[in-house]
DNA sequence: TGTACATCAGTGAACGCGCGTTCACTGATGTAC
DNA sequence: TGTACATCAGTGAACGCGCGTTCACTGATGTAC
């Protein structure tokens, strides 16, 4: 509304410094962030941060919790009800695709605990895997699931940060090629062992 | 040697500020640790350390590969190599439990990309994975041998990396067992498929 | 065994930096009457 | 429609801190002759 005036106001600074925090997440990773620099590059004094976040912690628990609600829409958008098996498989690589695409953000998200230590920040990713339950309730047994769970989950996690923490080289092969491959070898091991 | 001896010269200097870096690790965080805090720490002037590390980087790169070196005997500890498939089981429970047991040096080791970069510490990795390696090759055909390599390793990393940030509430179970049903999921599936 | 000297391993003061955060403040905005 | 005033969203100078790193130095050690 007043974004198109520039003036004493800024208009929509928490929303701008979120998106600043995240474009720096990826040129300096999460631990070349600071508060300053994000608020001079949002044109404003250096306390104007304090206005929309009690401190640092907070507006890292912001991007952190942006980023886990963008991956449940990138997983979202591939999802598909009808057949579990490649769903789970398409999760993977969707999973895959967002931590290559956004190393300081996947960073961020999973590198230690969470940033303020919220309980909300803690419960959302369970809302994203969420997604990876309800399908995984529809090829495993009761009595599997939680391992069934894990697995899939642990599978394309370190798949992941393998990848984002360059212990593999990316060159042996398509990131997500390779994804689609692990999922396939844990879905035959899942069914084959009954996950019980 | 002079150990024993207090006084000018420490002595064992460099061991001394590696170990520290150690316990720092796991006390404050791969960001909490500061040269100058680990000097204190030792007994001796801030600029000491740079008799021996080029700079902090390289001290950190030190610790790492410490770890990697750690590591890596303890999954000789439980290799096996009449029985591969155990053997394999046994490096997931034992890769888990390093990585519970010391979170902080584990995400030095794999938090981000290598302290310096350097090539050695990029190839230490694959040292420890050698392990990996031979067991895999004794299972999987020469074909399926990438994939089968990825799926052992990624399982357990990205199991041990969920456990360490807090992502997984260890309550669940006792990490080390459901590392070993994780690894018997995968390996039914690697059998199964052929992994090719 | 004694001496001279190179080298090694530390000291300690200081630098400049960027940080998170505080403080008291001021300009802009919106609303009640 | 106009005015008074509460509230909101910024300013800008300053604080204290801990950091990595530099500099010129000095005490301890070991070795050649």
């Amino acid at each position: 509304m007043s974004t198109s005036r520039r003036g004493y106001h800024h208009g929509g600074l928490r929303e701008a410094l979120v998106a600043l925090a995240l474009d720096a997440l990826e040129k300096e990773g999460p631990e070349g962030l600071s508060l300053r620099g994000l608020a001079e590059r949002a044109g404003v004094s250096g306390m104007a941060p304090y206005r929309h976040f009690a401190g640092k912690p907070a507006l890292l628990e912001a991007a952190a919790r942006h980023g886990f609600l963008q991956l449940g829409e990138e997983l979202r958008a591939v999802d598909d009800a009808g057949d579990p098996r490649n769903a789970l498989i398409a999760f993977g690589v969707a999973y895959v695709r967002f931590a290559v695409a956004r190393p300081g953000l996947f960073r961020l998200m999973f590198g230690g605990p969470p940033p303020t230590g919220a309980e909300a920040l803690r419960a959302d990713p369970e809302t994203v895997f969420g997604l990876f339950s309800a399908r995984i309730a529809q090829i495993a047994p009761p009595a599997g699931r939680q391992v069934a769970f894990l697995a899939c989950w642990s599978i394309v996690h370190g798949y992941a940060s393998l990848l984002v923490s360059g212990r593999i080289r990316q060159q042996i092969g398509a990131p997500t090629e390779l994804a689609e491959r692990l999922g396939e070898a844990l879905m035959n091991g899942l069914s084959a062992g009954g996950a019980g």
